[in-house]
RNA sequence: GGAGAGGUGGGUGAGUGGCUGAAACCAGUUCCCUGCUAAGGAACCGUACGUUUAUUCGUACCGAGGGUUCGAAUCCCUCCCUCUCCGCCA
């Protein structure tokens, strides 16, 4: 949620941002839904004093044996009166909260503009994709091959589309790359190994910004509208991670706090219908290690090249060519205000394809769950920065090492850092 | 899942209809005193929104949401959570 003074004072300009991202803003309609909640809220306001001064009379009156009744007439007709302006106001303000939580964030001044994908910023370039002197094969013909490590077919009879069976050496080979992840965040990185719960409820999903605008994009086990609130599966543990700092007010000695998690992620695709059938690239379950800080506000720029750094070096020590990417202002997520993306190199698809996305979300997600910290000595408490990256997508990274790594006879050399968890295994197939 | 007990400010914990935005204690901040990093004393010490701005004042919030009432932290209903016992279970 942005912050109400953007809506207020300069709504002018904050439209201009939102623009940049092919927001429109209803620029009229919310001010006059703000005029309007400001009129109402004065008038109930003035009612209620009244009605507390009264009732406040009424109790003394009682005290000292006077005649209540005359007094209490007088009283009965502000109830109706409050009672409406009461109801009036909670709909306006029902109304402009909708609004509010549908507006994304604002792109930060460097992020180039941009419709899609084709206005991102290259950055940088990391390694050389290899070149190969024999018929490369893709994820899915090498995983089948190697004893059907990777098994489309069981996992369409086991769940349906987009689900996967992994067996034997591949999937050792998958968390063996989780772990490894989780090692280095932890012991190299500074970030807490935490784990967390996989569902999760709708203050959770409200709170980092997936209610109520993308309810179709995540599973849930009941109808989200339905009375008894059914818990969502989460997308991402960014979503738990983050939460954790939901209506938490932390020491500023206590800021960063850095959290890794390993966790599946569910994911329904909505719209997504016909984009990356093939594979293990989109899937409705997948496994990804998540990065996530909190940090002061003035930090916050910072720790998204730190963070950024960190899912990097995941791609160094494996070895996989890497791009990084400056989303332009279209491509961004929606609680996103500067996004980078990692893309690893595929040299079936002989391009590079997202394996991270690492983001600065200001303050944005940190309004909505009242996440905040408090400064030196008795100050007020603020809203927090968070972050979040992956660090990185177990799957898409597994795709990786298959293709890069593939030898002509279909087998696949394990990176060396792999190979402590991999019981030693140097090659698999 | 069943039975019982609870959810109050950073913490402990009073408060069963008006004088309670909330006692007391602890923690914290500031100041005073004291010749030592001790002891003592005083004041301050929740959040949000609105209003005003030298200074204010108002409204809401005592797990959440409804209800009763002129008036609710206090009474009623629903839900959530915690604890104890039982059941079940990885």
């Amino acid at each position: 949620m942005l912050d109400p003074k953007y809506l207020r004072g300069d709504i002018q300009q904050t439209a201009e941002k939102l623009k940049r991202r092919g927001f429109e803003l209803d620029v009229n309609s919310f001010i006059e839904l703000e005029e309007k909640r400001k009129s109402l809220q004065v008038r109930t306001q003035e009612l209620q004093n009244e009605r507390n001064v009264r009732s406040k009379s009424i109790g003394k009156a009682k005290a000292s044996g006077e005649d209540i009744q005359p007094l209490l007439a007088e009283v009965g007709k502000l109830g109706d009166e409050l009672d409406s302006a009461k109801a009036e106001l909670s709909v306006l303000l029902d109304e402009i909260t909708a609004l509010s939580q549908s507006i994304p964030n604002l792109p930060d001044d460097s992020v180039p503009q941009g419709e899609d994908e084709a206005g991102n910023l290259e950055i940088s370039r990391w390694g050389t994709p290899r070149e190969f002197n024999f018929e490369i094969k893709d994820h899915v013909d090498l995983g089948a091959n190697l004893s059907k490590g990777v098994d489309f077919d069981a996992g369409a009879k086991l769940a349906g589309s987009r689900f996967v069976v992994m067996r034997g050496q591949v999937a050792r080979l998958n968390r063996a790359i989780a772990q490894f992840m989780l090692d280095l965040h932890t012991e190299e990185h500074g970030y807490e190994e935490t784990n967390v719960p996989l569902l999760v409820n709708q203050e959770s999903m409200t709170g980092t910004g997936q209610f109520p605008k993308f309810e179709g994009d995540s599973f849930h086990t009941k109808p989200a509208t339905e009375e008894g609130q059914g818990l969502s599966l989460i997308p991402t543990s960014e979503v738990p991670l983050t939460n954790i700092a939901r209506d938490e007010i932390y020491s500023i000695k206590d800021l960063p706090l850095k959290m890794t998690a390993f966790s599946p992620c569910f994911r329904s695709e909505a719209g997504s219908h016909g984009r990356d059938t093939r594979g293990l690239i989109r899937l409705h379950q997948f496994e990804k290690v998540e990065l996530v800080q909190l940090v002061e506000p003035t930090t916050s720029f910072d720790a998204l090249e730190e963070l950024t750094g960190h899912a990097e070096k995941v791609l160094q020590l494996l070895e996989l060519p890497y791009r990084k990417m400056l989303l332009c202002t279209g491509d961004m997520g929606f609680g996103a205000c500067k996004t980078y993306d990692l893309e690893v190199w595929l040299p079936a698809q002989d391009t590079y394809r997202e394996i991270s996305s690492c983001s600065n979300m200001l303050d944005f997600q940190a309004r909505r769950m009242q996440a905040r910290y408090r400064g030196a000595h008795g100050d007020k408490p603020e809203l927090l920065h968070t972050l979040n990256g992956s660090g990185l997508a177990v799957g898409r990274t597994l795709v990786a090492i298959l293709e890069n790594n593939q030898q002509a006879d279909g087998s696949v050399t394990v990176p060396e850092v792999l190979w402590p968890y991999m019981g030693g295994l140097e090659k698999i197939g």
